[in-house]
DNA sequence: ACATTGACCTGAGAGC
DNA sequence: TGCTCTCAGGTCAATG
């Protein structure tokens, strides 16, 4: 569940409560998140150093750390972030914790276990080797770039807008969002969409993740126009008022309104 | 080369 | 009440 909303407020929480404090201790009690390192390790290159700065690219937060190595984090469907006091009981699903001079600590928690930690040394060879394509709000990220990116695919724009090697950051949910707003049936081939549509979900695309960020992901501050805080069963459609509708497309259950995204 | 599908993972909620 | 079943979704390997 965490797309890139979620993981830039997870960043914007970072930056608040865990940068430039001595870590005392990493507690890693599910050694199953590590991906390339193991807990020994990881405990090492940490103890003693500090945070010093966050980057995200996409569902993925890079932690600096104040020698040339990074901290990858990974939240998979149901990973968050977790700062609180020693004497407070952490999270039964946290994965692992770090402990800070401060008394306080830092925890990663996920229940599914769908996430991995890293630790990396270089954020774009991270990025290349795994095939992300550019960040969804990268400025650079133009409508010119984003219909060259979009040319010759042949499935449905709904997987498009999901494929992290296409652009970064977009899941079932916002996929959700943003053709909600631009009113494209999520079946719909990418090859199908002319310019102007295209135009309108490059605009959405930036719109709705941008918003979801300044809303803070609260579904009691969305705009009235945006899908997200009626996308469940029994939702309606906030446009025409009608009971939204269910699609497996490419293996996600898209949340979908028959009225205002028909295809054609 | 690209698109789609199933497996991974575990907790919540439905149904009996 | 308690059991079983299904579903949720990010990613990746396997398949088309």
């Amino acid at each position: 569940m965490p797309e890139l909303p979620d993981v830039e407020l997870y960043k914007q929480y970072l930056d608040a409560t865990s940068l430039h404090k001595k870590i005392e201790d990493v507690e890693v009690t599910t050694a199953k998140i590590l991906g390339h390192v193991s807990s020994r390790r990881l405990q090492m290159r940490l103890k003693g150093h500090r945070f010093q700065s966050t980057k995200r690219h996409g569902k993925h937060l890079f932690v600096a750390l104040d020698r040339p190595e990074w901290l990858m984090l990974h939240f998979g469907m149901t990973g968050r972030l977790q700062y609180f006091k020693r004497r407070q009981k952490a999270d039964p699903h946290a994965r692992m914790i770090v402990h800070f001079v401060n008394d306080y600590r830092l925890a990663y928690i996920s229940a599914r276990m769908l996430g991995r930690i890293e630790l990396i040394r270089d954020v774009k060879e991270f990025v290349s080797k795994k095939k992300l394509g550019i960040d969804a709000l990268d400025v650079s990220l133009d409508f010119e770039a984003f219909q060259q990116l979009l040319k010759n695919r042949r499935g449905t724009i709904k997987s498009a807008l999901m494929n992290q090697a296409i652009v970064a950051g977009i899941g079932n949910v916002y996929s959700d969002g943003i053709l909600f707003r631009a009113q494209i049936h999520p079946d719909t081939p990418v090859a199908r969409l002319g310019r102007e549509k295209l135009n309108l979900l490059f605009r959405e695309m930036k719109r709705v993740l941008r918003t979801a960020i300044r809303c803070r992901v609260d579904a009691d501050r969305f705009p009235r126009s945006y899908l997200l805080p009626h996308r469940d069963r029994d939702g309606q459609c906030p446009r025409c008022g009608r009971r939204l509708a269910t699609k497996k497309v490419s293996g996600r259950t898209a949340y979908y309104c028959t009225n205002c995204q028909q295809k054609n």
